[in-house]
RNA sequence: GGGCCUGUAGCUCAAUGGUCAGAGCAGGGCGCUCAUAACGCCUUGGUUGGGGGUUCGAGUCCCUCCGGGCCUACCA
């Protein structure tokens, strides 16, 4: 028994988020989480959006709203997909709350008055048309190296050069297209890691068992050229956190924000707090999660995400944390993805390419997702979504695999015996063999999970999945039926208590079809298998069940040729 | 430019430096008939991207070349 926390990566306020995005940090967040309370752990499961920064307001002036409205309808949309996706947040909050406001600021003084907090005067692009600095990307204009006439002030993405904004030719705004462009000075808050540079080295070395990508990004970043440098964490941007507030150990920052990258880390624990203030509880509720003097000191703390927010959780953040001098739980482990390709080409929400969640939801239910996704997680390298292979997975592991084999045990037992499970008979050395194996393999199951070891999980899950299906193909209770029927109710006594088990042992990754069949079982009784050979005996002699129905319709190949032809290009 | 990851069967992926490089899917054959034309068994298929080196032994370590991807600090 243990209290483990779980962040994922909180998505972006701008629009839907895509399967690439799900598969790298919720989805895989919940796997876990999942399981960690089927094993009894106390968890908390914390995510949120992520509301500030320039493409929100944006977004928001495209749609022609307030930010704060575009903001608070875009976080009950993702929270709804969210839900549909059977993601289990104990809380997901929003980066623009008061409690974030407040410990954003409260960081910041703590930082500033721990002399990790310095200003500079730099001089920035500032678009008198638009009425607003714009970040580098934010300006268009050609390149001096290869002419390309669309290039962006951070890089041209025609001949991969670095770029400064003045170096362009004929600059203008990607916002409006202006180009009456001025260079102006401002001032701007810098985090000072270059002085916790050491602190985060030792941090980091000490994580031996972290994924190779998540220290290889993390050792990058520290080491490369001079080392880990100090940040900007302010903006001038109207839409986030006040940089100026009573008690600031700084002065001149009205109208200007923390930079997003700077408070939305410290939204995990702010969405903590408010899932607290939520559940009418006082602040120890949350505190005993992220404050080691509070109760947090024995706390397991898990994050996950895709590899691009690995250097703000392995640097910026733990810099947050360390130079505060507050004892704050720092993060254990860091399980962080690799890309979701979409049929040879990447998933892009700005083009609109792949499959984003709400059209997944629109034409299949989330179990399906949730199996490939995660079955096919990017830990390793980049991975590819092909409607071929998605076909053909879901098809085979779910419907033939696991489905049919539902299906086979509970027709066969109505047909011959009732809806109830038959008694009689026992168990023969092909009934002791399977549990022996299924012991080996449940257990191994729960090595690779606890492990985070995804692919391996599914593998192993799938594996649990075809040993009913080779136990029922040898014992052959049809047959057996005609000669020995209490030899042949036993075999199916064992069939019904093994669509238990894998409900069971399902229910992390199919969470949905888990439920059904727990239901169709009559069954209550969703606990963790300790002894398999106990746990098959769940369902006694007697229990009715209800034969369900089909537990995952196959996807036929018009469907498939269809939506590989609806999402193809832009989205609708 | 620099750094990191990656390249293994038609496809998706495994293999602490140590039996003959393994699974799943696809393909082929056989079996079964309870089941969603489902299931099971058997089976074809590889110069581990190329070349060189270290080693008693290399998919694994080193060098080099080729291909793919990511990051490179003001999108988040």
């Amino acid at each position: 028994m243990a209290r483990i926390l779980i962040t994922s990566a909180i998505p972006y306020i701008n629009g839907i988020k895509h399967l690439g995005n799900l598969v790298g940090s919720q989805l895989p967040a919940d796997l876990y989480a999942r399981y960690a309370r089927a094993r009894g752990h106390e968890v908390m499961f914390i995510c949120a959006t992520d509301e500030h920064g320039t493409p929100a307001e944006l977004a928001a002036a495209k749609a022609g709203k307030p930010v704060a409205d575009y903001c608070a309808e875009m976080h009950g949309v993702q929270k709804e997909l969210a839900a549909g996706f059977r993601l289990s947040f104990d809380h997901f909050g929003r980066s623009s709350s008061a409690r974030n406001n407040a410990l954003t600021q409260h960081f910041a003084k703590a930082l500033g008055e721990n002399g990790l907090i310095g200003e500079v005067a730099e001089r920035q692009v500032f678009s008198v048309a638009d009425n607003r600095f714009l970040p580098d990307r934010y300006i268009e204009g050609t390149c001096p190296n290869c002419g390309y006439d669309k290039a962006r002030g951070d890089q041209c993405e025609n001949c991969t050069k670095q770029l400064d904004p003045t170096d362009l030719i004929d600059p203008r705004s990607a916002i409006s297209g202006s180009t009456d462009l001025e260079v102006r000075e401002t001032r701007h808050l810098y985090l000072r890691q270059r002085s916790l540079k050491g602190e985060i080295a030792a941090w980091i070395d000490g994580k031996t068992d972290w994924p190779i990508l998540t220290t290889s990004i993390a050792k990058k970043w520290l080491n490369d050229g001079e080392g880990l440098q100090d940040r900007g964490i302010t903006r001038d941007l109207a839409w986030g956190v006040p940089v100026q507030f009573p008690g600031a150990p700084w002065q001149g920052m009205e109208g200007k924000v923390f930079y997003v990258w700077f408070d939305a880390p410290i939204e995990y624990i702010s969405a903590t707090a408010e899932w607290a203030d939520a559940t009418g509880q006082g602040d120890s509720a949350w505190q005993r999660w992220w404050r080691t003097d509070m109760g947090a000191a024995d706390v397991r703390y898990v994050q996950f995400m895709g590899k691009d927010n690995v250097p703000f959780h392995t640097l910026s953040f733990p810099a947050t944390i360390i130079g505060s001098r507050e004892p704050w739980k720092l993060v254990d482990y860091i399980k962080s993805f690799n890309y979701l390709n979409y049929d040879g080409g990447q998933f892009s929400t700005s083009q609109g390419r792949g499959v984003f969640m709400d059209q997944a939801l629109s034409i299949l239910p989330a179990d399906y997702w949730r199996w490939w996704l995660l079955s096919h997680a990017p830990e390793n390298s980049d991975a590819e979504f092909t409607w071929e292979n998605f076909q053909a997975s879901v098809n085979k592991d779910l419907a033939d695999v696991l489905g049919n084999f539902v299906s086979r045990v509970t027709k066969f037992c109505r047909a011959k015996f009732a809806e109830t499970v038959p008694g009689g008979g026992a168990f023969d050395d092909r009934a002791l063999a399977l549990i022996a194996e299924l012991e080996t393999r449940t257990r191994a199951y729960e090595g690779h999970m606890e492990a985070i070891d995804i692919r391996k999980a599914a593998g192993e899950l799938r594996g649990i999945w075809t040993l009913g299906n080779e136990y029922l193909q040898s014992a052959a209770p049809w047959s057996v039926h005609k000669t020995d029927p209490e030899a042949a109710a036993a075999m199916v006594r064992l069939g019904l208590n093994l669509i238990r088990l894998y409900a069971v042992l399902s229910a992390p990754f199919i969470p949905d079809a888990a439920a059904r069949m727990l239901a169709a079982m009559h069954c209550e009784d969703g606990a963790w298998p300790g002894p398999v050979a106990e746990a098959l005996t769940a369902l006694p002699p007697g229990h009715p069940f209800t034969t369900p129905d089909v537990l995952f319709a196959k996807i036929a190949d018009e469907e498939r040729e269809d939506w590989a032809k609806r999402f193809s290009g832009v989205r609708a």
